[in-house]
Formats: structure tokens, sequence, C-alpha cells
DNA sequence: TTGTCTTATTGCAATATTACGATAAAGAAC
DNA sequence: GTTCTTTATCGTAATATTGCAATAAGACAA
């Protein structure tokens, strides 16, 4: 098969698992994390930053932004790609549940 | 290609990625709120609360093992599932930056 | 216009993921 | 012992992902 049954999970469901998956890559953590460290936004500077090929590091750029984690901003000749604080504050909301209960102890 | 080219990345973003790929399919999102609910955690209940046939769930379940996310205990005649809080904490761990970077204003 | 710089897209090959029926494996109950 | 219950694994087909070279598309400069 190969297809996920969206259909059959919650939006809110489908929305965390979109999230988790954009960031389920080394290359796009990396991306996510080279942003937070406010160093640049830059396409060109990204696409420096991680250790593949531009086409390739374009493409990852594709999956956050649908994913909705970044923004891309045409600045000048280049693009400006920031993160977007909205939905990574639902993403953290969203994982705020599980977070909380590994503080309980443990049921088995 | 297909092939991810891990050794590119630091152990710790491959740790991240796996994390959040781990997540990254609305089933597993199921499993982890179910078990963050506390109802049950024995493998028969999550695999009649997740709407998927069992051989699915059981593969879903191990890909959750496999990322350490949740872990897996003999109880009698089957098998008890929880989440594993080591994991999740180092999860909510690296998170951590990009949730307080996105509390600065946004650069673009 | 021509050229240059920056980013996106296309096309392809290799590999991974998803899903399920069928079956196996291991223990409990009888 | 046999049978039932529970979970894992195998085999498979369909689809998705990853990576890159090549190329396109767009904006700006001269």
């Amino acid at each position: 098969m190969g297809l996920t049954k969206t259909d059959n999970f919650t939006t809110e469901q489908n929305e965390l698992a979109a999230f988790a998956k954009a960031l389920g890559h080394p290359a796009r953590v990396a991306i996510i994390e080279y942003l937070s460290s406010q160093a640049s936004c830059v396409c060109g500077s990204i696409v420096d930053a991680i250790p593949l090929a531009q086409a390739t590091v374009s493409q990852h750029l594709k999956e956050l932004k649908n994913a909705g984690l970044i923004q891309g901003n045409i600045e000048g000749n280049s693009i400006c790609y920031c993160l977007n604080p909205e939905k990574w504050k639902k993403f953290k909301q969203m994982l705020e549940p599980t977070f909380t209960h590994i503080e309980q102890p443990v049921c088995c």
C-alpha cells in the first residue's frame, strides 16, 4: 500500500503528525536549528549550512513550508525563511499533554 | 535515492529526527495520545483503539519502540506498552531552544 | 538585451513506508 | 497433551521519500 489512511484519524492527530513528520529528517532538524540560532534566514546561507545539494535543500525547505513550520519572505533578490511562531506554538501545545504525563509515575 | 545521509549530521540531530519521525504518522500520534490518557497500556486495548489491522498496529508499536518513545513490559499473557519518560524528556529538551526562540520577535 | 545570481522544478534511480492477510510463536487455560 | 488468546513476523503490493544533476524561472545589473 504505502498510503496513510488519514481519514481514520482526527484533524488534530493528522496535523500533529504532519508537524512531526516535517521535523523527521536530520537535514530539516538542522535547518530549524539554524533558523533558531538566528544566524541568518537567507535561503543561500541555509544551503551553505546544510551539507546537501542545493536542489535537495530546496526540497526540504518546501516540506517545512508545506507543514507550516517555516515561512518564506522575499527579501530583495533572495528569500528569507523564518520560523512560523503560530504553528510552533500549536506544535508545542499539542505535545504538552504527553510532556505533562511523563512527569507522573510510570504505570508499569 | 531514498537513503538519508545520516553521516552528514550530528548524533543529536539524527536522534531528534528519529523521535519526530516516529511521531510522524497519525496512527502513532493516536497511540501516544492513548497512552498519555492512561486509559490502559495493554497491547490488545491499543489495537482496539486504533482503526487499523492488528498487524499494522503492531508494526507502528515496533517503530515507536525502536525510537525509544515507548517500552513494552510483559504483563502475564499480554504486553503493557508505556511511554518512556527518559526519552520524552530528551525529546522535549531538544525542542526547547526552538520553542524559546519563537517567543522572540520575528526577524522578517 | 545579455549576463549573473538566486531559488524552484523536473526527471530519474534507489530506498523506505504503509497496510493487510496469513501465519508463526509463546504463553494461559483446560 | 490440546486449544485459545495474544502479539509478532512474513510476504506482498502500492505509494512515498531522498538525493542529485540538469534545467527553468525570476529578479537585478550593466
